[in-house]
DNA sequence: ATTGCGAACGAACGATCGTTCGGTAATATG
DNA sequence: CATATTACCGAACGATCGTTCGTTCGCAAT
């Protein structure tokens, strides 16, 4: 792992408490695994007391996803603001998305592929809001690149986004530590 | 599309079509959203008919699995055995693959994509059966890029592994289409 | 001291979950 | 013809789901 990385969790709080276990819950198990009853035990509290603070079972999905945006940007997108634009803050972006999988700041490997496999297909706000802010990252990446000067930067971002995919589903299911190096070798290879 | 891929479903029979159903459920909504009462309901057949087909809630997430195995055999993977092995076979089972997504053989996408990221952080046979067949499909990658003679044969699998999930998270959520063509593209740039 | 409010609780609701059971009709086997 | 097997059904079960309700407690403002 290439640096240190702090990824402090939500805000102080019960609601703080209840979103920190439900987006480690998400990013493992999905959204609908995400169960008020099974929150409510895990942290010691009544289901009613839990669903008071977010008025359905949606709310709670949007809360969580709104969580796990603050916590993937705070450990992956903010530190790499920190570099100047163009090449060295793609190469922190990519790289500090590697170390974030590496790291597991989320215990069921990237929050976002977890919860986009579970809802793309599906309509609401729920899908609306993994969109946007999985879009976000994406344009993130495809500015940078373009910043960068690449002949392509949308095909830059494409497959710079693909790599954290693919280490993302080989790792969550194969363990194999190895996929890490190869990630960072493939990105320093098609850094422009 | 570089052909046009034909993509028979389960064989005939009440099971075979229920696990038809099953498996598209399966890719777009999880393996958890796959529920008895609800197949049975779709199917308009009884809860009890059903269930008797595979004697419990985990026998069905197994039996959709191997019918998702063997649809994405026959689309993706037997047509490639016809080429040579080597370049043209790997190059094959590439680009067959962004082909597998682009006709939407499963309506959700890639099919292990959904079922992977529910199931990785847990245990038992299901995420076993998973575990076994992806790793199946990355060591058919892995074997063809050694015979392509690739300096790294594993280190190419995972790139081509990588596109694939990448172009498919891509697709799901933004529904572009121009994708297809940059994986393509990526495929070919990347082949030994 | 009184009022108001947010946080949390326990109890209950209707719905749905997976599962079990007993029965019926059709089919195959002897 | 008798028998066993299979496919399917309807009804019911305990558990859990999301949600609603009324209540209690503690704190802050009036």
């Amino acid at each position: 792992m290439s640096e240190l990385v702090k990824s402090m969790p939500e805000a102080a709080g019960t609601r703080g408490r209840i979103l920190d276990l439900a987006v480690q819950i998400a990013s493992s198990e999905g959204l609908e695994a995400l169960t008020i009853g099974r929150l409510a035990t895990e942290l010691g509290m009544s289901k009613s007391g839990l669903f008071g603070h977010f008025g359905s079972k949606e709310g709670l999905q949007l809360a969580t996803i709104e969580a796990g945006a603050g916590l993937f940007g705070r450990t992956v997108i903010d530190p790499a603001l920190h570099e100047p634009s163009g090449k060295p803050r793609l190469r922190k972006l990519a790289l500090g998305f590697i170390d974030y999988l590496e790291s597991s700041v989320f215990s069921g490997g990237c929050f976002w592929t977890s919860v986009a496999a579970e809802f793309d297909n599906r309509e609401g706000p729920v899908r609306d809001r993994i969109e946007l802010h999985v879009g976000t990252w994406l344009n993130i990446l495809t500015e940078q690149a373009k910043a960068a000067g690449a002949d392509d930067p949308r095909q830059l971002a494409f497959e710079l986004f693909s790599i954290g995919q693919g280490t993302n589903m080989q790792y969550q299911l194969f363990r194999d530590a190895d996929l890490f190096d190869r990630a960072r070798e493939t990105v320093e290879r098609i850094l422009p």
